[in-house]
DNA sequence: GTCTATAAAGAGATAGAC
DNA sequence: GTCTATCTCTTTATAGAC
């Protein structure tokens, strides 16, 4: 088999979307190697901690997603509303308007490293942070800015998972509607 | 090794309770085995079509559990406000305050067989139709209680991912408080 | 109805050629 | 830096004794 280019950004969107589709335990070497065009053997070159490893990688691919498309611009300028209303955009495509699952939910799963674990849960804490700041700014106490941005992740999560055991996206297109009433203070 | 005795109710209970730690395809007949004092030959014994099938009745135990404990309460008679506290009360039992996973999450992540997951969606619908209804009796127009009802389900699968992720199960408390007045009408 | 034993396939992981 | 080849362990699944 010739060699193959694969940088190493593909690598990992790819095994980031196998990843949220069929979990940590579900997802073998040999998917990866399949899915990206590489030997296994060549994985291992370039993550030597194996599996773990890549989803280590993967999961950070998307925290670097989270942190340039939802964490920068809600901490950015321009009206609280506006902001919101962006985010909740790249949010929908992040999540294929529903039908690819959340990370923090399928990876969160028993099964993989506790260094995922960790960075799982200091991603959720930057995600609700993020929310909560701009709550902040558009008018709310300290305190209800961070009761809306729980709620916020909490409906995030759970109509993600509404979509996928029903297999109806609507619940949480509702949600991403919803956000920025729920993250935005009533002027 | 001796002959074990092991009713189904027992071990069904102690593969729910697999399946939702370490998810369908985090657990392995071994680990089956082990947990319930059988070797593998038996479960196929017992169950012949392997682990697709005792996931599946697993997922029928938590089913049951439902109807007895969730959707006849919602039916039954007494006052709407009263009846949904006790249902959170059971819910709080069968979540193990938040740190057990909801069993419609964790199996509905592909790598189980076709049948599960309408199982899990049928099981959803109906738990969302029982909330609904008590939702209704409240006072609580058709459309609105509909409404109240999913996010009622969104917030309680929703705050179950941020206990697991987090480590904190406090949100998940504060969604079960919340659930009389999230699902009553004000009178 | 449960056991021991084993088959067959798939998993993670490494060695060494190119 | 990727490949082929192989190793070891685990997994699912079945055969047959008791």
């Amino acid at each position: 088999m010739a060699h193959r280019i694969v940088s190493d950004e593909v690598f990992l969107a790819t095994a980031l979307d196998l990843f949220r589709t069929y979990g940590f335990e579900g997802v073998s070497l040999k998917q990866l190697a399949d899915a990206t065009g590489l030997e296994k053997a060549s994985l291992y070159y370039r993550y030597p901690g194996g599996k773990d490893a890549i989803a280590m990688a993967a999961a950070g691919e998307a925290v670097r997603w989270l942190q340039a498309n939802v964490f920068d611009p809600l901490a950015g300028g321009g009206p609280p509303r506006k902001r919101v209303s962006l985010v909740a955009e790249k949010l929908r495509e992040f999540y294929a308007g529903g039908l690819k699952a959340c990370v923090m939910d399928v990876l969160s799963i028993r099964g993989g490293s506790e260094e995922l674990q960790l960075g799982l849960k200091t991603a959720m804490q930057a995600l609700t942070s993020a929310f909560a700041h701009v709550a902040k700014e558009s008018g709310y106490g300290a305190a209800a800015a961070r009761s809306k941005a729980e709620e916020a992740v909490v409906r995030l999560e759970g109509s993600l998972i509404l979509a996928r055991v029903l297999g109806d996206t609507a619940c949480f297109e509702r949600v991403l509607k919803g956000l920025p009433d729920l993250l935005t203070a009533p002027s």
